[in-house]
DNA sequence: TTAACATATGAAACCGATTGCATAATATTC
DNA sequence: GAATATTATGCAATCGGTTTCATATGTTAA
């Protein structure tokens, strides 16, 4: 356990620790041909600088940290992808924290920013209750949310990056309408929360564009996992008349849909196509390939860790939002006339 | 930006820091009522410790440092999950580092523990060469691989947690024997490689165990993709006498295997029967479902970490090394008589 | 030759906690 | 009531860097 500190080479090279700092830091003055006594001397010891020293002078702790509900959801891998280019350029570290859609995790992730683990945070899926919100308005480091909360008063001042869900649905509504379907069911989830209300209004949206009639009985909530999606299309095929499409508000919803109608003999997309939302992995492994709308995951890290780094560097002074705008990927479930 | 320090406590309550510290920490003596006020005015001034002025005092980070090759493989999601079950329960945070399959990148992870970033280590896929083992054996801080080289001299004293894919894939094509089936390919990876060659090993001997003629024309060499997969059963089916059945030495390959077998017309199980490795997500997702070996990925990163956390607490002399054994899952795609 | 300036280096303060040692105050024992 | 043990608190050193200021030396300009 023979440590070395710059105390360590500043002795042996014969000169004083703040010599060694300027010599292997490369700020300030410091003559040649000391560098080098200094250089070979730190190699020789096998010095390594003390990253906890140097946070505690610097006030920089080179960490951010990505705040996520769970990890068991692909769909922020891409997140986390998108987040690592970013940081790795500019010689950030990542740390993973799961706040599990619990409050008080995410209270915990901000409490670490708070203690200067962090320079900063993103974070997905933040609980806007006033607690939370105070306690995010109280750090003095950037945080970046990747969803966004409509407020009647609009007061609060936060970064955001967030792709637009409401047109995601509409996309991919409108694009089944275009093909002359027009009775066309919606499986949303909780449609009391902000989420899922939007993407409602994307679907009644596209139909009211379209002059179509919204029938209301076509649209179910269900919770977003496949067994939701597959609970929610039975009861929708065991109507007398059923609809021609169906648009999911996730791809694991849409999967449960394809699911209950491969059960119920029905044949995708002919007999009833499907529209899926997220774009994961999975949509193009099954059989028929789902039509999905891509929400730019990547992107979304992207955009929300350059935001923190302009904050950190002092290249941003404006509010930084972000509204990214989802794309419709077409694949066989959805193509009537293929 | 009110910063508060135990200093500004104990001015304020008019006690010295050192008091404050016991005060907050609970270490030492500490009187009810000084404590009492102490607590009152540090909630007052809003204090939250400094992370980095503690960890430059206690050599202690709490955090672990997670690297991996990339995180686009759903694979190490479950790891990263296991890991983190295990850190959440000791209080430690998880740092992410991908590695691109790169040494360089290997010697950048481990430069960060020797900075004192992170106390430990969880690495996958090493590369075994003299400068990476050099590095890891000069750290002063737990490390543990999941990969695990066997050498000739066997001197290396590493922490190891790692699944046993020989047995694997033996498992899998045994699982095919039982059924009857004589005339099994494999399809495997880089069988120069350790890993790649247990694979074809657990192939070999499940043929051998079972007196059946080892046909070397039934082993295809390709790469860990889907379209590697797809390649190599094309190379099979093209010949006169196609083989009743295919293991894959991963799932991503044995779903390519899966979309040559439908484009061939050949109905899976009962034309041709196909056996998988990882037990991914999707496995269970594809028609018709994948039966796969599970490498219980959130069992290694859970036995990962424990291990770190025994070492970091002193509570493991010896070597630790934890060989899991895989466990076969069988869907459809290989029940010939179901 | 001297003023003005650039370069090289050291001394020491500082970042914000923890902790060993010394001392003071209080409690316990005989 | 004296001796001893226990509890409470302060002082000051420490962790390992960075950085300001002062000083010393060397260089160039006038």
């Amino acid at each position: 356990m023979n440590k070395s500190t710059i105390y360590h080479i500043a002795e042996q090279v014969g000169v004083s620790p703040a010599t060694v700092s300027r010599a292997l830091s490369g700020r300030g003055y410091c003559g040649e041909k000391t560098k080098e006594k200094i250089l070979k001397i730190a190699k020789e010891l096998n010095y390594a600088p003390d990253q906890a020293a140097k946070m505690l002078k610097t006030r920089k702790t080179k960490k951010i940290i990505f705040a996520v509900p769970d990890i068991c959801n692909p769909f922020y891998f891409d997140m986390i992808n998108g987040i690592n280019q970013v940081l790795e350029s500019y010689g950030y570290l990542l740390i993973l924290f799961y706040t599990k859609h619990s409050l008080k995790e995410e209270l915990k992730a901000i409490q670490n920013v708070r203690e200067k683990v962090a320079d900063g945070m993103i974070m997905v899926s933040f609980h806007f209750c006033e607690e939370n919100i105070k306690a995010i308005n109280s750090l003095h480091a950037p945080v970046v949310l990747t969803n966004k909360y409509v407020s009647a008063e609009g007061g609060d001042k936060f970064d955001y990056v967030y792709v637009d869900t409401y047109e995601g649905v509409k996309l991919g509504t409108e694009h089944l309408i275009k093909q002359g379907i027009e009775k066309i069911a919606f499986i949303g989830g909780n449609m009391s929360e902000q989420t899922g209300f939007q993407r409602y209004c994307g679907y009644r949206d596209a139909l009211l564009d379209a002059n179509l009639n919204l029938d209301e009985s076509l649209v179910i909530p269900s919770n977003y996992t496949e067994s939701g999606g597959y609970l929610a299309a039975q009861s929708l095929l065991e109507r007398s008349e059923r609809p021609q499409a169906v648009v999911a508000a996730n791809d694991l919803m849409a999967i449960g849909v394809m699911k209950a109608c491969e059960e119920a003999g029905l044949s995708i997309p002919d007999d009833i196509a499907v529209v899926g939302m997220d774009n994961l992995d999975i949509a193009s492994r099954v059989y028929p390939k789902l039509t999905s709308v891509a929400l730019l995951q990547e992107e979304i890290g992207r955009n929300a860790a350059q935001i923190l780094m302009d904050r950190l560097h002092g290249n941003l002074s404006s509010d930084g939002e972000i509204k990214l705008l989802p794309r419709l990927v077409v694949r066989k479930s959805s193509m009537r006339f293929g």
